[in-house]
DNA sequence: GCAAAAGTGTTCATCGTACACCCATGG
DNA sequence: CCATGGGTGTACGATGAACACTTTTGC
């Protein structure tokens, strides 16, 4: 790569970046509880189709600029702080009809305390939808890929790092807790015994990683309130750790 | 992204691929089998550093076959059917001098009875380099994290993942097997018993995946020659399963 | 007081680890 | 026959899973 010498090199792809943006609001059904960012396409080649976020890399700006940006023009939202990675490249030489269009897919997370605000002002129409709703629905391009991908990576991380704490508020439950791992993961998780739990979690109480505010959330229709918990960013040395369940997912089938 | 009409795109980035070409051989220094491949630069930029074999991705090519060529015209290499996986896309903006280069790092595994051909015809001098013996040498561009990159990636999917077999020759022993773990994940595993090693892939054995072929390997110096094994790759979704040795890796400090 | 949900403690089975012993090869 | 390395079986300890029981809320 790179040979010759210092000369300019000539341009011969397109560079997008594009967002799966999730995040897991409170629900009923456990089913619906975990959701995608999605907008209306307009153009006349995917009339009807909806895509993922995205835009064009502009000359000067990194990936993760580009992406925060995509999410800002096309839904309203402001990224700023938000988890972003970068998830992977899609590149089949005929996944666009104008080009050489390669793009590099990202996944975002927000936590459920930040209001989802999509103003009209927005360019787009965006709207979320439920993960397991749009598996099988067609996206434009080649986004039924990436949103796959996204779906593996998030639930697989989630096994081996504490990733959860990144989609919960400042302060949360135990119970809360549990319903993030049972809507990414697998809906059974929601019947895990308090004591297993707290087990699981028993390492970052111990190393002060995870704190009891002190205070019970305030109620929510019937049954014992849960305690309260904030999660204080821990050493970066001790942020990963296997977690035990490893039940397949329940998402594929 | 994708916006607008159907008019063909204006092209606005350099795209290339970089490969990470891993191979483990015998070697009495555990330390020195896990080796890369690494090439010699003549520009005037980086005299004397040395890099990671990449080429400009074609217009009509795919990144797979992209990175098997620079494997093949960098190194005389010939790729075809080896392992071959995307890594991750670098991109800052000021990576390379000569415009907006955009550079997706794959990672390749190659099995050690395919021998290594490195004929004085290739355009680059390449060579072998242990791996931990690269770590604190500045290699060309930004190749230093790429590497740091792959190695992260090839240590997390050797034990979540039966990736050990892409290394392995034909036929292997249960102790070749074991080398392979200790040269990327921790020279300690060098003296895990054999009992306990093969409870580890007792699945595999039970499955079918992995079969006794019913020989001794050709004996080695001193001790009994270890019994051989053939690897059938299994159906995919019995592909990955969790492996027990959670060792912190050796290769960052 | 009763149902529902959260939290606590204990028991049991599973599995990774350690270790003691047997087998096959070269010198 | 002895040193070296591979292979087999057993025993112990840690840990994840299940369950019985207590606590706190709304009706």
């Amino acid at each position: 790569m790179h040979s010759g010498d210092a000369q300019p090199l000539q341009p011969n792809a397109v560079i997008a970046v594009d967002v799966v943006l999730f995040k897991v609001r409170h629900s009923e059904h456990i089913d619906e509880a975990w959701q995608v960012l999605l907008v209306q396409r307009e153009d006349a080649a995917f009339a009807g189709k909806r895509s993922l976020p995205g835009v064009l890399v502009r000359a000067e700006e990194t990936f993760d600029a580009a992406a925060r940006r995509a999410l800002h023009t096309k839904a309203g939202l402001d990224a700023a702080g938000w988890y972003l990675e970068q998830l992977g490249t899609f590149s089949a030489p005929d996944r666009d009809t104008r080009g050489r269009v390669v793009s590099v897919a990202h996944v975002a997370l927000q936590r459920t305390d930040e209001l989802t605000l999509v103003p009209g002002g927005g360019i787009m129409r965006a709207e979320w939808a439920p993960v397991r709703s749009v598996f099988g629905e067609e996206l434009a391009f080649d986004h039924d890929a990436m949103l796959g991908a996204a779906v593996q990576r998030v639930q697989s991380k989630l096994r081996y790092s504490w990733l959860a704490f990144q989609v919960l508020p400042e302060t949360f439950t135990l119970p809360q807790l549990r319903a993030v791992y049972a809507a990414i993961l697998d809906a059974s998780l929601l019947r895990l015994n308090t004591s297993n739990l707290k087990k699981t979690f028993a390492p970052l109480l111990a190393s002060g990683a995870l704190v009891p505010v002190g205070e019970r959330a305030s109620t929510t229709g019937a049954g014992r309130p849960g305690d309260l918990y904030r999660f204080q960013g821990p050493v970066a040395g001790t942020w990963e750790r296997e977690l035990p369940w490893q039940e397949g997912s329940s998402v594929n089938e």
